[in-house]
DNA sequence: TCTATATTTCGATATTTCTCGAATTATAGA
DNA sequence: TCTATAATTCGAGAAATATCGAAATATAGA
C-alpha cells in the first residue's frame, strides 16, 4: 500500500519505456475489447515466450493491461483506465491553461479519428 | 539518424520513467512559457546539482524539454511539441474508434480546465 | 491417466542506468 | 584580471533491468 499516484505513474511509464513492451501496449490498444492471446503477441513480435511473459506481467503490474485465462489460452487486453490515468497525470495543470501554449494537445485526443 | 518514431517514443518514456525526472517534467509543464531555472529546480526537489543536470539533459535529449542560457542562469521549459507527439503516439488508432471503450480519454485533454 | 499445448516461473548472466563528488566551463561584476 | 556564482561534464562504484533456456503449472482431449 501507500503508493502515491506519482509512484504509480513512474511504474506505468517504466513499463512503456521499452521497445517490446511499447509495441505490445500499442497492439493491445489497437486491438480493443477483443484483445490478443499471449502466444499470438510473442509470435508477432518474434520474442521468446518466457521473455514475452515477463513483459506482459510488467504491463499488467503497471495497470496498463489485464489478462484473463480462456481455457488453455491467456487473453490480454489494454487497461484503458490505466491509460487514462497516466495521460491525465501527465497533463495535469498543463501550462496554466494558456491555450497559446498547449491547446493543440486537445486535437490528439480525437482517439484515432 | 534513422530513428523511428517508436524509438523516439521509447526514449521519451524512458526519460519520464523516473521519479525525479517525472517531477521535473510536471513542474515544467505547469510552469508554462516562463519555465524554471536549473538551480531552482534542483533546490525545490532537493537533488544535487550534478545529478539534476543529468536529469535535465535526459529530458532535453528526449525532446521533452528545452534549455536557454540567460547570462549565468539556464532556463528550462517543457517542450509541448514533444509532449504532444508522445501522447499522440500512445493513442494512435486507439481501440479502433470504439467510443464505448476509450471515449472518456477525450475528457482528460481539457488541458487542466 | 497420459500426452500435447499454452503459458509462467526460476535462475543466472549480461547490460544499462543512477548517483554524486570533483573538476571544468561560462558569465558577471569589482 | 581576480573572484564568485551557475551549471555541466567526468568518472567510477552501486543498483536495477533485460534476456532466455530449463523447469514447472494449468488445461484439454484421447
Amino acid at each position: 500500500m501507500a503508493e502515491s499516484l506519482q509512484d504509480w505513474a513512474v511504474g506505468a511509464l517504466q513499463a512503456l519505456a521499452h521497445d517490446t513492451r511499447l509495441s505490445v501496449f500499442r497492439m493491445l490498444v489497437q486491438a480493443g475489447a477483443k484483445g490478443l492471446m499471449a502466444g499470438e503477441i510473442a509470435q508477432k513480435l518474434a520474442v521468446p515466450p518466457s521473455t514475452m511473459s515477463h513483459h506482459l506481467a510488467s504491463l499488467e503490474r503497471a495497470g496498463l493491461a489485464a489478462s484473463e485465462r480462456e481455457s488453455r489460452v491467456i487473453r490480454y487486453r489494454a487497461d484503458y483506465g490505466g491509460m487514462r490515468r497516466l495521460l491525465a497525470f501527465l497533463m495535469e495543470d498543463c501550462c496554466q491553461g494558456d491555450p497559446l501554449v498547449c491547446a493543440d494537445i486537445l486535437e490528439i485526443a480525437a482517439c484515432g479519428r
